[in-house]
DNA sequence: GGAATAGTGTCTCTAAGACATTATTCT
DNA sequence: AGAATAATGTCTTAGAGACACTATTCC
């Protein structure tokens, strides 16, 4: 009804920092841009929020459009608001990211409408703070932030992985997101040993060489008890 | 420039969950709506974010105006955005919350614009869904969740008290958010133990009877190792 | 002295880190 | 056989929880 007390301040936007873990390395998928502002340059995915859609809709939207990523492959969580009032010259632009975490996948990257998109590396984005437009540097950071803390107390390691994996394909995730080694055999006894976390399937696979190693897919717990400790 | 290509989509506004800890109890500000919508019914404090402002600079004058307490005190930071388009009938408010941590308070509350002030017990709110206008029951609920998973890993629980406390006011803190008991003799050796998190002063105090008890203030560790486990 | 609270010490058990050993595949 | 990887086992040590005991104030 009161429609006419609401003034509008805005334009709402998400961002999605989408981060998936290649050669060994945590990586972020950017675009270039196609429109002013920044024109060419390297950017987040991201776009406008849609009139009866939800932030949560809007970057599922976007990350299949951008990156031509189901929702469904992918774990998606808010990971905050970015709204100082000059981080787009064109006004008052707020935007609330989106962290995408998703297994590396065999194509290269995208098949979409974006008119270019790759992966880069995480640390070299973050060492780098003008490589992307606006305050996607800030973006970027917060989000890597986030998911190697998460890497500790949750199972989203998992969100890495395919749907059955080995324990050192699981292995490797830690080590890329947090660029560090793990003792495999440390690793292995503390992850099979955390309940919720991993559940064995029936089948081994030798495809990364060696002794065939067991196939595992995600569990049910939220929190990992005990969790696993960064070095 | 190109102010053309920019349409504004929603109204942006701040929310503010205000935690504190009172008769040992996690507590939450709440405060009476004025105006539609939901005229007369309790709500989070908040409001819209100025036009040249930034969005902790919005929630920290709303603290100042709706509660009476200046951001050098609180500890303030960003909880998370809710912006489904059917939050606000007024049409499409997307708000972003954040949260605030004060000491407990020796006045009763606030002394300011608001027409109406309380704090609520955390977990009468959280058992109440209905009590608050919006969507503020999740926002509450979120907001709890984040102090108490902080307090874990996080010096956060300084922030309830007072410049010095002593081991005995800080373990209520956590005995409060919580919504547990903890060993006092196991408590005062794990955070003494924990490098950075409290620093002696040269003082003691015995406000609280019994033996003198030494006086703290918060150390400059930024996480805790080891961290306060949940029990 | 007795009540109240502060602070230290001791014991046990879980889990982390370092590292050896065995198991099962492939070439 | 030898290389490669998987999985289990052992030892040491840090830290959590349970709980006894000592210390310092006020009445």
């Amino acid at each position: 009804m009161a429609d006419t007390a609401l003034r509008l301040n805005a334009a709402v936007t998400v961002d999605l920092v989408v981060l998936t873990v290649r050669d060994d390395r945590l990586s972020v998928l950017v675009v270039r841009r196609g429109g002013a502002p920044f024109r060419g340059r390297w950017a987040l995915p991201g776009g406008f929020v849609g009139e009866h859609e939800d932030l949560a809709e809007a970057a599922a939207r976007e990350l299949q459009e951008e990156a031509g990523i189901g929702a469904i492959q992918a774990h998606l969580e808010q990971l905050a608001t970015y709204g100082s009032p000059r981080r787009d010259p064109r006004g008052r632009v707020v935007s609330t990211a989106y962290l995408a975490l998703l297994p590396g996948l065999p194509e290269p990257c995208a098949g979409t409408d974006a008119s270019d998109a790759r992966w880069a590396y995480a640390d070299d984005i973050i060492d780098e703070p003008a490589y992307l437009a606006f305050d996607h540097h800030r973006i970027v950071t917060d989000g890597v932030e986030r998911a190697r803390s998460k890497l500790e107390y949750s199972p989203l390691a998992t969100a890495f992985c395919h749907d059955e994996f080995t324990v050192a394909e699981l292995r490797r995730v830690y080590e890329g997101v947090w660029g560090v080694t793990l003792d495999p055999r440390n690793f292995h006894r503390k992850v099979t040993g955390t309940p919720g976390f991993i559940v064995p399937t029936e089948q081994t696979t030798t495809r990364d060489g060696g002794r065939p190693a067991q196939l595992y897919r995600r569990g049910e717990a939220t929190l990992l008890h005990p969790a696993m400790l960064r070095p």
